[in-house]
DNA sequence: TATAATGTTTGAAC
DNA sequence: AGTTCAAACATTAT
Protein backbone atom coordinates (compact mmCIF):
# COMPACT_ATOMS: atom_id res chain seq x y z
CA UNK A 1 0.00 0.00 0.00
CA UNK A 2 2.27 2.44 -1.06
CA UNK A 3 3.32 5.83 -2.02
CA UNK A 4 6.67 6.92 -4.22
CA UNK A 5 9.02 6.82 -1.59
CA UNK A 6 7.87 2.78 -0.20
CA UNK A 7 8.46 2.05 -3.76
CA UNK A 8 12.32 3.10 -3.04
CA UNK A 9 12.25 1.27 0.01
CA UNK A 10 11.17 -2.26 -2.02
CA UNK A 11 13.50 -1.42 -4.86
CA UNK A 12 16.29 -1.09 -2.49
CA UNK A 13 15.30 -4.05 -0.61
CA UNK A 14 15.37 -5.70 -3.80
CA UNK A 15 19.28 -4.67 -4.84
CA UNK A 16 20.09 -7.98 -3.24
CA UNK A 17 19.06 -9.66 -7.07
CA UNK A 18 20.86 -7.24 -9.17
CA UNK A 19 22.20 -9.00 -11.47
CA UNK A 20 20.64 -12.36 -10.59
CA UNK A 21 19.22 -14.56 -12.88
CA UNK A 22 15.93 -15.59 -12.78
CA UNK A 23 15.67 -19.10 -12.42
CA UNK A 24 11.93 -19.65 -12.86
CA UNK A 25 9.32 -17.41 -12.33
CA UNK A 26 5.51 -18.59 -10.62
CA UNK A 27 2.45 -17.07 -10.07
CA UNK A 28 -1.33 -16.19 -11.03
CA UNK A 29 -0.47 -13.28 -13.14
CA UNK A 30 -2.33 -13.46 -16.34
CA UNK A 31 0.52 -11.98 -18.68
CA UNK A 32 2.62 -14.03 -20.31
CA UNK A 33 6.08 -13.95 -18.40
CA UNK A 34 7.42 -16.63 -20.01
CA UNK A 35 10.17 -14.66 -21.29
CA UNK A 36 12.04 -13.85 -18.20
CA UNK A 37 13.10 -17.69 -17.23
CA UNK A 38 16.80 -17.64 -17.87
CA UNK A 39 16.87 -14.05 -17.80
CA UNK A 40 19.13 -12.07 -15.89
CA UNK A 41 18.55 -9.14 -13.58
CA UNK A 42 20.26 -5.90 -15.10
CA UNK A 43 18.50 -3.08 -13.58
CA UNK A 44 16.01 -2.38 -10.28
CA UNK A 45 14.34 0.86 -10.44
CA UNK A 46 11.56 2.75 -9.47
CA UNK A 47 9.44 5.60 -11.13
CA UNK A 48 7.00 7.35 -8.70
CA UNK A 49 4.47 4.00 -7.51
CA UNK A 50 6.23 1.67 -10.39
CA UNK A 51 8.87 -1.01 -9.59
CA UNK A 52 10.94 -1.46 -12.40
CA UNK A 53 12.53 -4.80 -12.99
CA UNK A 54 14.60 -4.77 -15.91
CA UNK A 55 16.07 -7.37 -18.48
CA UNK A 56 18.48 -6.93 -21.83
CA UNK A 57 15.11 -5.77 -24.20
CA UNK A 58 12.08 -5.96 -21.53
CA UNK A 59 11.06 -4.45 -18.31
CA UNK A 60 8.50 -5.98 -15.89
CA UNK A 61 6.56 -2.73 -14.48
CA UNK A 62 5.20 -4.03 -10.55
CA UNK A 63 2.12 -1.57 -9.20
CA UNK A 64 0.80 -2.08 -5.86
CA UNK A 65 -1.80 -0.63 -6.33
CA UNK A 66 -3.82 0.15 -3.18
CA UNK A 67 -3.63 -3.52 -1.54
CA UNK A 68 -0.41 -5.17 -2.96
CA UNK A 69 2.62 -6.56 -1.17
CA UNK A 70 5.68 -8.07 -1.54
CA UNK A 71 8.26 -10.70 0.45
CA UNK A 72 11.91 -10.97 -0.21
CA UNK A 73 12.63 -15.14 0.74
CA UNK A 74 9.75 -15.44 2.26
CA UNK A 75 6.23 -16.13 1.28
CA UNK A 76 2.47 -15.00 2.10
CA UNK A 77 -0.64 -17.66 2.63
CA UNK A 78 -2.46 -16.02 -0.34
CA UNK A 79 -1.91 -17.07 -3.61
CA UNK A 80 1.46 -15.10 -5.25
CA UNK A 81 0.96 -13.05 -8.29
CA UNK A 82 4.26 -12.99 -9.68
CA UNK A 83 7.26 -14.73 -8.32
CA UNK A 84 10.90 -14.40 -9.35
CA UNK A 85 12.97 -17.51 -7.92
CA UNK A 86 17.05 -17.43 -8.16
CA UNK A 87 19.27 -19.85 -7.35
CA UNK A 88 19.27 -18.14 -4.09
CA UNK A 89 16.71 -16.10 -3.22
CA UNK A 90 12.92 -15.32 -4.00
CA UNK A 91 10.99 -12.12 -5.09
CA UNK A 92 7.17 -12.36 -4.50
CA UNK A 93 4.62 -10.05 -5.14
CA UNK A 94 0.32 -10.21 -4.26
CA UNK A 95 -1.90 -8.54 -5.60
CA UNK A 96 -0.05 -6.15 -7.75
CA UNK A 97 -0.71 -4.85 -11.61
CA UNK A 98 2.00 -6.32 -13.31
CA UNK A 99 2.74 -5.46 -17.38
CA UNK A 100 5.76 -5.91 -19.34
CA UNK A 101 6.86 -3.40 -21.65
CA UNK A 102 8.95 -4.16 -24.41
CA UNK A 103 11.52 -0.69 -23.93
CA UNK A 104 14.64 0.63 -21.92
CA UNK A 105 13.10 1.89 -18.62
CA UNK A 106 14.84 5.18 -19.56
CA UNK A 107 13.21 5.52 -23.00
CA UNK A 108 9.95 5.17 -21.08
CA UNK A 109 9.38 7.52 -18.04
CA UNK A 110 10.62 10.97 -17.60
CA UNK A 111 12.65 11.01 -13.94
CA UNK A 112 12.60 14.61 -14.08
CA UNK A 113 8.61 14.12 -12.49
CA UNK A 114 9.52 11.64 -10.17
CA UNK A 115 10.03 13.18 -6.70
CA UNK A 116 12.22 10.74 -5.46
CA UNK A 117 14.57 10.58 -8.36
CA UNK A 118 17.92 12.72 -8.52
CA UNK A 119 16.35 13.87 -11.58
CA UNK A 120 13.31 15.49 -9.67
CA UNK A 121 13.18 18.89 -12.05
CA UNK A 122 10.89 21.02 -9.71
CA UNK A 123 11.09 23.39 -12.47
CA UNK A 124 9.38 21.03 -14.68
CA UNK A 125 6.49 20.96 -11.94
CA UNK A 126 5.79 24.07 -11.77
CA UNK A 127 5.46 24.83 -16.20
CA UNK A 128 2.98 21.71 -15.50
CA UNK A 129 1.05 23.84 -12.90
CA UNK A 130 1.18 26.80 -14.75
CA UNK A 131 -0.52 24.97 -17.95
CA UNK A 132 -3.37 23.48 -15.29
CA UNK A 133 -4.30 27.33 -14.51
CA UNK A 134 -8.11 25.58 -13.54
CA UNK A 135 -7.37 23.03 -11.57
CA UNK A 136 -7.53 22.05 -7.67
CA UNK A 137 -4.44 21.82 -6.08
CA UNK A 138 -5.21 18.72 -4.17
CA UNK A 139 -5.83 17.22 -8.14
CA UNK A 140 -2.72 18.19 -9.48
CA UNK A 141 -0.64 16.68 -6.71
CA UNK A 142 -2.54 13.74 -7.36
CA UNK A 143 -1.51 13.80 -11.21
CA UNK A 144 1.32 11.15 -11.08
CA UNK A 145 2.84 13.03 -14.91
CA UNK A 146 3.55 15.78 -12.60
CA UNK A 147 4.53 14.96 -9.06
CA UNK A 148 5.06 10.96 -9.69
CA UNK A 149 5.19 9.10 -6.72
CA UNK A 150 2.89 11.87 -4.30
CA UNK A 151 -0.13 10.18 -2.94
CA UNK A 152 -3.09 10.80 -0.60
CA UNK A 153 -1.46 11.36 2.54
CA UNK A 154 1.91 13.22 1.02
CA UNK A 155 -1.09 15.25 -0.38
CA UNK A 156 -2.47 16.04 2.79
CA UNK A 157 0.41 16.72 4.74
CA UNK A 158 2.05 19.38 2.17
CA UNK A 159 -1.37 21.12 1.79
CA UNK A 160 -1.43 21.29 5.72
CA UNK A 161 2.05 22.22 5.68
CA UNK A 162 1.84 25.05 3.41
CA UNK A 163 -1.08 26.00 4.46
CA UNK A 164 -2.46 25.41 0.83
CA UNK A 165 -6.49 24.67 0.92
CA UNK A 166 -7.00 21.98 -1.25
CA UNK A 167 -10.10 23.01 -3.24
CA UNK A 168 -7.57 25.97 -4.24
CA UNK A 169 -7.64 26.84 -7.77
CA UNK A 170 -3.84 27.15 -9.06
CA UNK A 171 -4.63 30.19 -10.69
CA UNK A 172 -5.45 31.76 -7.69
CA UNK A 173 -2.62 31.26 -5.46
CA UNK A 174 0.67 33.64 -5.60
CA UNK A 175 3.63 32.20 -7.50
CA UNK A 176 5.61 32.55 -4.62
CA UNK A 177 2.85 29.50 -2.68
CA UNK A 178 3.15 27.46 -6.16
CA UNK A 179 6.96 27.33 -5.73
CA UNK A 180 6.76 26.64 -2.01
CA UNK A 181 4.26 24.26 -2.83
CA UNK A 182 6.77 21.87 -4.76
CA UNK A 183 9.60 22.72 -2.41
CA UNK A 184 7.97 21.28 -0.17
CA UNK A 185 6.54 18.53 -1.09
CA UNK A 186 9.73 17.01 -2.48
CA UNK A 187 11.06 17.63 0.35
CA UNK A 188 8.05 15.70 2.60
CA UNK A 189 8.64 12.37 -0.05
CA UNK A 190 12.02 12.07 1.56
CA UNK A 191 10.66 12.73 5.28
CA UNK A 192 8.34 9.97 4.31
CA UNK A 193 10.95 7.82 2.86
CA UNK A 194 13.18 8.31 5.84
CA UNK A 195 10.36 7.73 8.45
CA UNK A 196 8.85 4.59 6.59
CA UNK A 197 12.44 3.20 7.20
CA UNK A 198 12.14 3.57 11.22
CA UNK A 199 8.73 2.95 11.39
CA UNK A 200 8.19 6.26 12.63
CA UNK A 201 5.04 7.12 9.58
CA UNK A 202 2.04 7.56 11.53
CA UNK A 203 3.51 9.27 14.39
CA UNK A 204 4.40 12.11 11.54
CA UNK A 205 1.11 12.91 10.54
CA UNK A 206 -0.04 16.46 11.00
CA UNK A 207 -3.41 16.25 9.36
CA UNK A 208 -3.98 12.70 7.56
CA UNK A 209 -6.52 11.20 9.40
CA UNK A 210 -6.74 13.47 12.46
CA UNK A 211 -10.07 15.28 12.95
CA UNK A 212 -8.75 18.05 15.19
CA UNK A 213 -6.13 20.57 13.69
CA UNK A 214 -2.64 20.46 15.39
CA UNK A 215 -2.38 24.06 15.30
CA UNK A 216 -5.71 25.77 16.03
CA UNK A 217 -7.17 23.06 17.65
CA UNK A 218 -10.44 23.73 15.69
CA UNK A 219 -12.26 20.28 14.52
CA UNK A 220 -10.88 19.49 10.45
CA UNK A 221 -13.20 19.52 7.53
CA UNK A 222 -13.04 16.63 5.51
CA UNK A 223 -14.78 15.86 2.20
CA UNK A 224 -13.71 13.72 -1.28
CA UNK A 225 -12.17 16.80 -2.96
CA UNK A 226 -11.27 17.52 -6.21
CA UNK A 227 -12.02 14.84 -9.42
CA UNK A 228 -9.81 12.52 -8.01
CA UNK A 229 -12.53 12.30 -4.92
CA UNK A 230 -9.65 11.05 -2.28
CA UNK A 231 -10.18 11.59 1.15
CA UNK A 232 -9.07 15.22 2.17
CA UNK A 233 -8.25 16.61 5.55
CA UNK A 234 -8.12 20.30 5.91
CA UNK A 235 -8.70 23.50 8.25
CA UNK A 236 -11.03 26.00 7.41
CA UNK A 237 -9.31 28.19 10.06
CA UNK A 238 -5.20 27.84 8.76
CA UNK A 239 -5.35 26.78 4.74
CA UNK A 240 -5.91 29.13 2.22
CA UNK A 241 -7.01 29.83 -1.45
CA UNK A 242 -6.62 33.34 -2.85
CA UNK A 243 -3.66 35.80 -2.82
CA UNK A 244 -5.08 37.81 -0.36
CA UNK A 245 -5.20 35.58 2.53
CA UNK A 246 -1.78 34.41 1.52
CA UNK A 247 -0.50 38.28 1.59
CA UNK A 248 -2.42 38.49 5.10
CA UNK A 249 -0.61 35.50 6.33
CA UNK A 250 3.14 36.66 5.48
CA UNK A 251 2.64 40.04 6.89
CA UNK A 252 1.11 38.22 10.30
CA UNK A 253 3.96 35.21 10.53
C1' DT B 1 -17.56 -7.61 12.50
C1' DA B 2 -18.14 -3.99 9.42
C1' DT B 3 -15.67 -0.41 7.58
C1' DA B 4 -12.34 2.07 5.36
C1' DA B 5 -8.09 2.61 3.11
C1' DT B 6 -0.93 4.94 1.06
C1' DG B 7 -4.38 3.42 -6.33
C1' DT B 8 -5.22 2.96 -11.23
C1' DT B 9 -7.48 1.37 -15.39
C1' DT B 10 -11.36 0.58 -18.09
C1' DG B 11 -15.36 1.46 -20.42
C1' DA B 12 -20.01 3.27 -20.05
C1' DA B 13 -22.63 7.36 -19.57
C1' DC B 14 -23.31 11.99 -20.03
C1' DA C 1 -15.07 14.76 -28.14
C1' DG C 2 -14.08 15.55 -23.72
C1' DT C 3 -15.21 14.72 -19.13
C1' DT C 4 -17.18 12.17 -15.30
C1' DC C 5 -18.51 8.15 -13.20
C1' DA C 6 -18.83 3.47 -11.29
C1' DA C 7 -16.82 -0.88 -11.35
C1' DA C 8 -13.19 -3.84 -10.92
C1' DC C 9 -9.12 -5.55 -8.66
C1' DA C 10 -8.97 -7.71 -3.51
C1' DT C 11 -6.24 -7.17 1.69
C1' DT C 12 -5.90 -5.92 6.30
C1' DA C 13 -5.84 -2.85 10.31
C1' DT C 14 -9.00 -0.85 13.32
Amino acid sequence: MPEGPSIVILKEEALVFMGKKVVRTAGNTKVDVSRIKGRKILDLNSWGKHFLICFDDFFIRIHLMMFGSYRINDQKDSPVRLSFVFSKGELNFYNCSVKIIDSQAGDHYDWASDTMSGEWAGDKAFRSLRGSPGSMVCDVLLDQNVFSGVGNIIKNEVLFITHIHPEAIVRDLPVKKLRELIEVTWNYCFDFYKWKKIYELKKHWQIYRKSICSRCNIRLNIRYSGKTHRKTYFCDNCQFSNRAAFKMLGQSS
